[in-house]
RNA sequence: GGAGAGAUGCCUGAGUGGCCGAAAGGAACGGUUUGCUAAACCGUCGUACGGGUUAAACUGUACCGAGGGUUCGAAUCCCUCUCUCUCCGCCA
C-alpha cells in the first residue's frame, strides 16, 4: 500500500497518476487524508490523557511510599477519571485507525513515469521483439494434439486424478519439464540470485505481504483446515522472506530466484483460450524476486527485463515484449513488463513472463526496509518476474519446432534434457 | 495423535507489581592504538506513531508472541488464542 506521508506531501501527482491507471474511486484520497488527520488528532488527544495517567500513578507510588494515604486516594480518584474519559478516546481511535488502513488497502499502487496511458491490452506498447516466427510444415498441429502424438502430456488422466487443468506429464514430457527447470534455475545463478525453494503453502500474513489479500482470495486454493493458502506464484512465498527485515543498505540488492509449482483457481476462465497448457490450475514456473534500492529499482526492471529476454532468445522463440498500459497493469504494480512468445500452430501471442517494480507498495506492507547512511529506515522496493512460466513455453517449444522426423530440441536445453529430438522412432 | 516446557531487543540471556524500554555478555557499527592482522580501549547500538524544529536538540505514547482482564500502576498476576521446542507414537 501507498504512505500516507506519501500521498500527503504528493495529492496532485497521487490523483494524476490514478487517473493513468483508470481508478475509479479517486475520491478515497480524500477520505484517507481525513482519516488521517482524525488519526492524529485522537492520537495526540490520547497520549495525553494518557501522559497524565501515567505521571499520576507514579506520584501514587511515591505517596504510598511516604505513607500519605489520604493524598494517594485522592490522586487515584484523579486517575479514575482520566480512564473513563480514554476508553471512548481510544474506541474512536481504534476505529479510524482501522477505517484508515481499510481504505488505504483499496489504493492500488501508482503507474510510473514510463507507463503508457490506456485502458484496455490493446493501449499496451510494444518495446521490442525477436526471433523470427516459423513456417510451419504442412500437417502441424498444435500442442495438445504433439503432446498425445509422442505422449508427453495426458490432460484426460489429470481429469481422472483432479479435475481439468491438472495435467500429467509423461515420458518425454516429464523429463523436458525437469530440465526447463534446471535450465532456468542455472541461467538465473549465473546473474547472481540466489536459488531459493520455499513452501507452497503460506499463511496469511505471507499472502496480505504480497497483496493477494485482502481481495484475491478467490484466485487462490485454500487450506481451510490449517488456515493455509496454495502459491498462487513464488512471488508470494519469496518475498516474505524479508519481512519485517531491516536489511543493511550494503546487503542489498537481494536478488533470489525460486521454481515452484503454482496454484490458481482462475475462477474466470473460459473458452479456447483454456484449451491444451494455455490456463492451468497446476503450472511449473521459476520465478525471480529482487528486493533494492529506492534509486535503483527502475534501472534494475530494466536489467530483469534484459536477463529474461535473454532467456527467451537461448530458447530460440519469437516474443515480443509488452509495456503494459496503465489499465492493464497489476493493481499492486508500478510497472510492468509482459512478455510473450509466438505459438506458431496456435498462431496466437502466449504470455510467459511478467516483470514488474512494485516499488515500495509491497514492502509497506511488509516492512522490509534498510538502513540509510544517516541511520533511518527506508522501505526497499521489491521486483519481481517470471523466468520463466513453464507450460506456455512448453507449448511453443513443441509447436514451434515440430517437424515430420520430431520435435527439435533447442541448443540450450539439449545438456538438460538429454537429446536433441524428441520423436516416436 | 499423547505428554511436557517455553515465547524478552540482531543473538544468548537476566528480570515475579512502581527505581524496566528493559541488566549482562556477544555480534554489529564508529573511533583510538597498530607496519599488517589480531588483541585492547572508548563510544554508538530497538521499532512505530505523535508533538516540536528549517533541520536537529528535546519531548509524549505504545510495544517484552497476540488479544482480553485485575490494579492507581503489569515484561512481571489472571484468562483465551497462536506459535516454537523436547519426549513418545506414526511416517517420507
Amino acid at each position: 500500500m501507498l504512505q500516507v506521508q506519501f500521498i500527503r506531501q504528493n495529492k496532485e501527482l497521487v490523483l494524476e497518476r490514478l487517473g493513468v491507471k483508470n481508478f475509479k474511486e479517486p475520491g478515497l484520497v480524500e477520505e484517507i487524508l481525513a482519516l488521517d488527520d482524525q488519526r492524529k488528532k485522537l492520537t495526540l488527544e490520547y497520549d495525553d490523557t494518557q501522559a497524565k495517567v501515567n505521571s499520576a500513578s507514579k506520584e501514587i507510588g511515591k505517596l504510598m511510599a511516604s505513607g500519605d494515604k489520604a493524598a494517594a486516594e485522592a490522586r487515584k480518584q484523579e486517575v479514575a477519571n482520566f480512564k473513563q474519559a480514554l476508553g471512548p478516546i481510544n474506541e474512536s481511535l481504534a476505529a479510524t485507525e482501522k477505517s484508515l488502513h481499510d481504505t488505504l488497502v483499496k489504493l492500488p499502487n501508482l503507474p510510473g513515469a514510463n507507463v503508457p496511458a490506456g485502458k484496455t491490452p490493446e493501449d499496451n506498447v510494444e518495446v521490442r521483439g525477436g526471433g523470427a516466427k516459423p513456417v510451419l510444415a504442412q500437417g502441424s498441429v498444435p500442442h495438445w494434439d504433439l503432446a498425445k502424438k509422442y505422449d508427453l502430456i495426458d490432460f484426460e488422466l489429470g481429469n481422472k486424478i483432479t479435475g481439468s487443468g491438472f495435467p500429467v506429464y509423461k515420458n518425454k514430457g516429464a523429463r523436458l519439464q525437469r530440465a526447463l527447470i534446471s535450465y532456468f534455475l542455472d541461467f538465473n545463478t549465473a546473474a547472481g540470485y540466489i536459488e531459493m525453494l520455499p513452501p507452497y503453502l503460506v499463511n496469511e500474513a505471507s499472502a496480505y505481504g504480497t497483496g493477494q489479500l485482502p481481495d484475491k482470495e478467490g484466485q487462490m486454493y485454500f487450506v481451510t483446515e490449517d488456515n493455509f493458502y496454495l502459491i498462487p506464484t513464488a512471488e508470494v512465498p519469496v518475498t516474505n522472506i524479508y519481512r519485517d527485515e531491516i536489511l543493511k543498505e550494503s546487503e542489498l540488492p537481494v536478488k533470489m530466484t525460486a521454481y515452484t509449482p503454482c496454484f490458481r483457481r482462475e475462477a474466470g476462465s473460459y473458452g479456447k483460450d483454456v484449451r491444451g497448457l494455455n490456463r492451468l490450475h497446476q503450472f511449473e514456473k521459476v520465478e525471480l524476486v529482487q528486493l533494492v534500492h529506492p534509486d535503483k529499482s527502475y534501472a534494475i526492471l530494466e536489467e530483469m527485463v534484459i536477463h529474461v529476454e535473454k532467456l527467451i532468445q537461448s530458447l530460440g522463440l519469437p516474443y515480443r515484449i509488452l509495456n503494459l498500459c496503465g489499465g492493464d497493469m497489476g493493481f499492486t504494480a508500478a510497472q510492468t513488463y509482459d512478455f510473450e512468445v509466438y505459438s506458431a500452430a496456435q498462431e496466437k501471442w502466449l504470455e510467459v513472463s511478467s516483470v514488474s517494480n512494485f516499488e515500495n507498495y509491497q514492502t509497506n506492507r511488509m516492512k522490509i526496509r534498510y538502513k540509510d547512511e544517516n541511520g533511518k529506515n527506508q522501505l526497499v522496493h521489491s521486483l519481481n518476474g517470471s523466468s520463466l512460466a513453464l507450460p506456455r513455453i512448453l507449448a511453443c517449444l513443441l509447436e514451434n519446432n515440430q517437424t515430420p522426423e520430431g520435435i527439435n530440441i533447442p541448443e540450450a536445453l539439449q545438456r538438460y534434457f538429454g537429446s536433441d529430438r524428441i520423436s516416436n522412432g
